[in-house]
DNA sequence: GAACCGTGGGT
DNA sequence: TACCCAAGGTT
């Protein structure tokens, strides 16, 4: 053994004890079922944007057959505007296989959530570690880009790559429970401190022990990540429709959704049909549209 | 690996 | 105003 040194560990885990944001699903009794609806409503969408909608589905499903046993229509509305409802119709099929096939009990092995609809490398981690304490590498876009950094010394994460996990599994204390501690407090330094666009490095525990800052902080190599375009894309023109459709009560003709995209009707039915493909919208005998599941 | 999948807030 | 970005997953 050679003389101990200070670990990442060592600074992140007291740092995060002391300035977790108190997030809801983070509170004592919380069950792994609701740290698993928190993590599929976190994908891709901000924390503020998530914290109501949790407590309200959580309260009224507040195991995995509760929603297992409602219409697809009804977890649709609930949803809300929450963004990309395919995770909503995934989060529902993972509930009823869950209930269905794991007792209700949300599953502890990694390889068993990777199974089921929705939960990918990510999450599966994320429930492994946060709702089952077992001490397996995290990776999200906050660890990846404090790992690079920090790590690394580069200004921002490239794309993901399977080496991510072995980066960050190599900052995991021994320690079981420290470990998963670890995993959070690495994400709430990226997503609080070392921030993708405006880094506040004056406030951040590691700056002392950053590769990034050492180095000078180095620009990187331009945009990292292709722009998003919106405007006039399917993902509006799907999200009118989709909207339309949560609003009304059940239900309704064609010729509503029509009214939801006049620009280009070719490109209005194009996306109606991609909705009935990925389960999102039924067409039922009478030619009239609504949510599925709902009659 | 790249494209696609919603929505809205921050700068 | 435009653009960036957000606890990803699937194809």
């Amino acid at each position: 053994m050679g003389p101990t040194t200070t670990t990442l560990a060592d600074v992140l885990v007291p740092w995060f004890r002391a300035h977790a944001r108190d997030l809801p699903w983070r509170r004592p009794g919380t069950t792994a079922w609701g740290v698993l609806v928190s993590e599929i409503m976190l994908q891709q969408t901000p924390v503020a944007r998530v914290e109501e909608p949790w407590r309200a589905w959580l309260e009224r499903w507040p195991r995995p057959s509760a929603m297992a046993a409602a219409p697809a229509s009804e977890v649709l509305r609930a949803w809300g505007k929450l963004g990309y409802p395919r995770r909503a119709l995934r989060l529902h099929a993972a509930a009823q296989a869950i209930a269905a096939d794991h007792g209700d009990v949300v599953p502890a092995d990694v390889e068993t959530l990777e199974s089921l609809p929705g939960i990918g490398t990510y999450t599966a981690r994320a429930v492994a570690a946060f709702a089952h304490g077992q001490r397996v590498p995290v990776v999200d876009t906050n660890v990846r880009r404090v790992v690079a950094r920090a790590v690394l010394g580069r200004a921002d994460a490239g794309a993901a790559a399977s080496r991510d996990l072995a980066d960050t599994e190599a900052l995991l204390p021994d320690d079981t429970a420290d470990a998963a501690t670890m995993s959070a407090a690495l994400m709430e330094l990226g997503a609080t401190v070392c921030v993708a666009r405006t880094p506040r490095c004056a406030d951040c525990p590691v700056s002392g022990a950053c590769a990034w800052q050492r180095l000078g902080r180095p620009a990187g190599d331009g945009p990292a990540r292709k722009a998003q375009r919106w405007a006039g894309t399917d993902r509006q023109v799907r999200g009118r429709l989709l909207d339309v459709l949560r609003g009304a009560p059940g239900p309704v003709p064609a010729a509503a959704l029509d009214a939801a995209w006049l620009t280009d009707p070719a490109q209005r039915a194009r996306c109606l049909d991609s909705l009935l493909v990925d389960g999102l919208v039924e067409q039922l005998a009478d030619g009239r549209f609504c949510l599925p599941g709902e009659q």
